[in-house]
DNA sequence: AAATTAAAGTGAACAATGTTAACATAAAAT
DNA sequence: ATTTTATGTTAACATTGTTCACTTTAATTT
């Protein structure tokens, strides 16, 4: 569908494309128009064309950002095939690991740079197919069959997603090196988190191997 | 000792003042040059004569930024007028309290952006008077005199730390709306990370009536 | 005290960035 | 076939960090 002409054919999606391309290995402040121009083989301005300027293309990225990221941690967290403690532990687990696949978009999503857009876009509050939507519909799940202590299903999700959140950010913003020990430190946290959270005497339904182990008197 | 001529006195020192008056209010991403020239009425090239290049001067306002947070975290932390259990609540809530009071600070030093110069100048591994450092003594101190499980104290340290960043993100890169339930939402967290931590059938001892309150049987 | 050297500040210039405006060309609509 | 619209180009602008040759003041040496 290439066209080595004058008109490029759909450079709205080739610069989307390149740009996601781009920060798989660098940080979204690298980003620049000119990076997009050259590999389209297109003049500095032509992306003025299809995005009014470079915020309205951060945006779209956040947006389609977005999407990716809950269609990666909504399908674990609402799988009516697994356990509620195992969906838990694989979507924390699936949340941070996210971040350490895609630092860059991770930040880009979560970060405070372009919360401004984010903000603009996204709504946490709904409780709709997002990731902490999903999160916290999981919670109000196990609320009602009394696997987990009754509660504002809103702060305890907050809670849990604060702590994936500042584990995923202690490793990929690189204040302490961490990743060599990353699963420990998970099962860690998710050991503790789930002793905040979990009904007493409950016993635990799980075909992963940590969680059984974990919590049985 | 102000000189309205040629020399200035103290530009060095002034430039700092003014950056660090600056991210008060406003990010540092924002912070430019030409602002400290113009407030310090010297041309755009006068702080070549002071710091190597832009990195230089955020390089020290991260170190000397690392000093306010530690001085205000480590006291907390090592209080020796203070019970342990106390000491972690207080500390917690500090580390917290700092990130909202100086939200662009915090993100300064502990953010991505500047990694690269943080990594230069700060290390965490050292168990020195930093605030990270501090709150790991006190984890050992603690598994001393068996008021909290043994374990490795580096691991634990950094999953308590990491829910605390989490938060302290959450709540100053906007993500979510939480500002108003803050104090409730430390509460609950310092609850959940408390009984992953502490030995079982200990007698909490403290004069702050939330933590009294919390694990008594 | 005078002369020299070093320190501190200036103004002009550079390249890179996001952005805009006037113009050019191809595709679509009439 | 002609006009309109979409899409691309080139040139220019202000802002940014930065460097360089120069000037002015302070410090040091003679």
């Amino acid at each position: 569908m290439k066209k080595n002409e004058y008109h490029h054919g759909n450079l709205k999606d080739d610069f989307l494309k390149i740009a996601f391309e781009f920060i798989k290995t660098e940080e979204i402040e690298k980003l620049t128009l000119k990076i997009l121009s050259d590999k389209t083989g297109t003049s500095r301005s032509a992306i003025y064309r299809h995005f009014k300027n470079k915020d309205e293309l951060i945006e779209t990225m956040i947006v389609q950002g977005f999407q990716q990221f809950d269609d990666v941690l909504s399908p674990i967290l609402l799988d009516k095939n697994s356990s509620l403690i195992d969906r838990f532990y694989l979507g924390g687990k699936a949340l941070v690991g996210f971040a350490k696949e895609y630092p860059n978009l991770y930040r880009l999503l979560f970060g405070k740079k372009y919360a401004h857009i984010r903000e603009s876009v996204v709504s946490i509050k709904d409780d709709d197919c997002s990731g902490f939507g999903a999160l916290k519909k999981a919670i109000e799940e196990g609320q009602q069959s009394k696997i987990l202590k009754k509660g504002d299903s809103f702060k305890q999700a907050i809670i849990i997603w604060s702590s994936l959140h500042g584990m995923a950010s202690l490793e990929i913003d690189g204040f302490m090196d961490i990743q060599n020990m990353h699963d420990e430190l998970y099962d860690d946290m998710f050991e503790s988190l789930l002793s905040g959270i979990i009904a007493d005497k409950i016993k635990i339904i799980s075909t992963i191997p940590f969680v059984k182990n974990i919590l049985k008197p």
